[in-house]
RNA sequence: GCGCCAGUAGCUCAGAUGGAUAGAGCAACGGCCUUCUAAGCCGUAGGUCAUAGGUUCGAGUCCUAUCUGGCGCGCCA
């Protein structure tokens, strides 16, 4: 990145200027263009330091930069002491000619060095369809991961649910009353059952399995029987949800793995070690509060059953030890009351106190006309994940539960969601995709058949095709902050920016034949077909990280009949 | 009662470690179809950044209080 050429250079003029005290140098793209590619408050920070006024300190910084060292055409100084650069002309074309030469690797990084971090997302417990929430979460997690990769991280993606805790046994509880309504028993529905039609389906199937073998069997092998059918169907349901919104798992950790390896136990016991376990009417306790909890945490119930804070703990001692060093765990915001007692227990046990990270997200709604949706009739009291994608398209819905901050509430605007104009951001963005393709493929070329070579890059002068490029160079560091914050939302702001930098570039071209890439003089097609090519990867690599397609051709919905 | 998140244009939302004139999409208004696909493009207008204080060269961003909305609080899972 030129950036950093520009960064050493300055450093050494600090040194020169016998600045002692280390700086950090920061620089932001102002967002006035006229203020230059890159820009430095460093004079700024400065100016206390060293007694000096900040402009003074800047002029002397200005000049004494080797702007060939630098890779730069100029450095002045504006406002109260900024320095803003102009990066040499060649920058632009050195970063195209990058595109091309290795396409599949553009925005790629290497923050991540191939250390390990492990990703867990959804999450739900096996006993229903996955709803909305969990869309947003398989989305978010999903596209964390990805970005995780491409700054270079070896990601594991782990989903962690429960096979046998109330919650489950609620369910077989509720699948057995259904079946036995249907033997035509008259069996009572659990008052918190699960309600939903999907559970008479489930109960359905194990009569088609099993007839009447069960009827009138309370038993607890009966139960069981139930059990352990429910959750082979519904797990089945869920990773068949999963699979159809293109979100794949390395790994489905069991929370009952736990306690059957012994993990849970040798947990209590580490923390017995460190003194901070302590008993009180009849309970076991962790004093979580010497980590910064606001109060502390029972880890075993007077019943000498545990909370689930324990295995909790248990489990990601166990990523830790498993030697991700690095976890982030994607989950909704009901859970934030678990993050500081997790980390406490953690803490307690030695590990780092950010361990793991979090990213909650808020909740979904989803409108219709105006009006929110609250049901479906499978899943009784919740909209379904594969309701959302079967109507819209799995496309547009990750990208409708990527496009905003995850820490705001997230409405799902089905009417936006149907809409196949550019008012819908997706196709927007795709559309520009294709664009690029009907070029090539007008041009007799494949997309990776064209080529950079003879073509001369510095006839791309024009406003439009010098923004546009700009634009693309910047797309490697948007994947690595929205990477680091754990931020697609950053990613799809800039592609849709992008898209519309494509259009007007696009349609520039159409009101002045002489601005097209096609149909000009072979020079300047040739330069402008690399350009093409490289908005063409750009965007392909941006929607990949998103998990979301690039169509080379968008064929026109038909017209209403 | 305590804690977490949010409050930015008519609507939906961006605004990375505090930086220069607060941005985008939609909606509104005015233009543009013998096109490298108008599922589009060009332009105009639109703001006391919830409120009140504070910190400093500088605050949408940090601190305090208040108001509004969402979520959470357990020997629940």
């Amino acid at each position: 990145m030129p950036v950093q050429k520009l960064q050493r250079e300055i450093e050494r003029v600090l040194g020169e200027m016998g600045v002692d005290a280390p700086v950090a140098v920061a620089f932001e793209r102002p967002r006035n263009p006229e203020h230059g590619d890159w820009a430095t408050n460093v004079a700024m920070t400065l100016a206390k330091p060293l007694r000096r006024p900040p402009r003074q300190i800047a002029e002397e910084l200005a000049q004494r930069i080797d702007a060939s060292a630098a890779g730069i055409r100029s450095a002045e100084v504006a406002g109260p002491g900024f320095i803003n650069f102009r990066l040499a002309g060649d920058y632009l074309r050195d970063g195209l000619l990058g595109i091309l030469r290795d396409p599949d690797a553009f925005g790629r990084g290497d923050a991540g060095q191939g250390r390990p971090v492990v990703v867990e997302f959804v999450s739900a417990n096996p006993t229903g369809p996955l709803h909305v929430g969990h869309g947003r979460q398989a989305a978010l997690g999903d596209a964390v991961s990805e970005l995780l990769a491409w700054a270079g991280w070896k990601v594991h993606r782990e989903y962690y649910y429960n096979d046998a805790g109330e919650q489950i046994s609620m369910l077989a509880r509720s699948v057995w009353a259904r079946y036995q309504q249907l033997l035509g028993e008259d069996a009572e529905f659990p008052e918190k059952g699960y309600q939903g039609d999907y559970i008479r389906e489930i109960a359905a199937d194990f009569r088609a399995e099993h007839g009447d073998r069960f009827r009138g069997d309370a038993s607890d092998a009966a139960m069981d029987a139930v059990r352990v059918f429910a959750v082979r169907i519904l797990r089945a349901g869920q990773n068949a949800d999963l699979d159809d919104f293109r979100v794949r798992f390395d790994e489905f950790f069991l929370e009952s793995s736990l306690y059957a390896s012994g993990q849970v136990e040798r947990t209590i016991e580490r923390l017995r070690a460190t003194g901070h376990v302590f008993e009180h009417e009849g309970a076991v306790w962790l004093r979580t509060t010497a980590f910064g909890d606001d109060k502390d945490r029972v880890m075993v119930k007077g019943s000498g059953h545990p909370t689930y804070f324990l295995p909790d703990i248990a489990y990601h001692l166990n990523k830790w030890e498993r030697g991700f060093h690095r976890a982030v765990n994607v989950q909704g915001a009901d859970h934030h009351g678990t993050v500081a007692r997790v980390r406490a227990g953690l803490q307690a046990l030695g590990l780092p106190a950010g361990y793991p990270e979090y990213e909650l997200h808020q909740m979904v709604t989803v409108m219709r006309g105006g009006v929110e949706v609250k049901f479906s009739k499978r899943a009784g009291s919740y909209v379904t994940l594969r309701d959302l994608f079967d109507e819209v398209g799995v496309d547009v819905t990750r990208w409708f539960f990527l496009m905003r901050r995850s820490d705001s509430q997230l409405t799902f605007d089905l009417d936006l969601a149907l809409d196949q104009s550019d008012k819908n951001p997706v196709y927007k963005v795709q559309y520009a995709h294709a664009r690029m393709c009907s070029i090539f493929r007008r041009a007799g070329l494949a997309a990776d058949e064209v080529s950079a070579e003879g073509a001369d890059l510095a006839l791309l002068g024009h406003e439009t095709e010098v923004e546009l490029a700009k634009r693309l160079l910047r797309f490697p560091e948007e994947v690595a902050a929205s990477a680091e914050e754990h931020t697609p939302h950053l990613v799809t702001a800039y592609l849709e920016e992008l898209a519309g930098a494509v259009n007007s570039w696009y349609h520039a071209g159409n009101r002045d034949p002489g601005l097209r890439v096609l149909g000009v003089a072979d020079e300047l097609s040739r330069a402008r077909l690399v350009l093409a090519r490289a908005v063409q990867v750009t965007l392909r690599n941006g929607l990949a990280v998103l998990g979301i397609t690039a169509p080379e051709r968008l064929d026109r919905a038909e017209a209403e009949a």
